[in-house]
DNA sequence: GATTTGACTCGCT
DNA sequence: CAGCGAGCCAAAT
């Protein structure tokens, strides 16, 4: 695996401001590879979870979280989010895409 | 070293 | 406007 995509990778994510999220995508593309999205979600997936990286702040290109409503995995990264300043608006999330302007 | 898998996307129906 | 399908490509087995 290459090394340096993963350091990006997580150096990113680490950088998104509380109450902003980032997609798979935008992630892959910043770390330097933009058709990584999956492997963006891949290496989330085998995180440690003493890890401090916010992983909960990635979401799909469709501004969601990328689990099923019904899975605990999809509830803990919701609570981490209204816990991090995300609020409701009808209904849904109010996620904000950071944009690393 | 080949095969499967997936926390993704985008485009067409 | 929601749903489905095919493309993508690294990581894991």
């Amino acid at each position: 695996m290459e090394e340096e995509f993963k350091h990006r990778v997580y150096t990113l994510i680490g950088s998104i401001p509380i109450g902003f999220v980032a997609t798979y995508g935008q992630i892959a593309k910043l770390a330097g590879s933009p058709r990584h999205a999956r492997a963006v979600g891949y290496l989330l997936k085998n995180l440690p979870m003493d890890s401090a990286l916010p992983w909960y702040r990635v979401i799909n290109g469709q501004g969601k979280i990328s689990f099923p409503e019904d899975s605990e995995k999809f509830q803990e990264q919701q609570n981490r989010l209204l816990a991090e300043g995300v609020k409701i608006v009808s209904g849904k999330l109010s996620l904000k895409v950071y944009q690393w302007r």
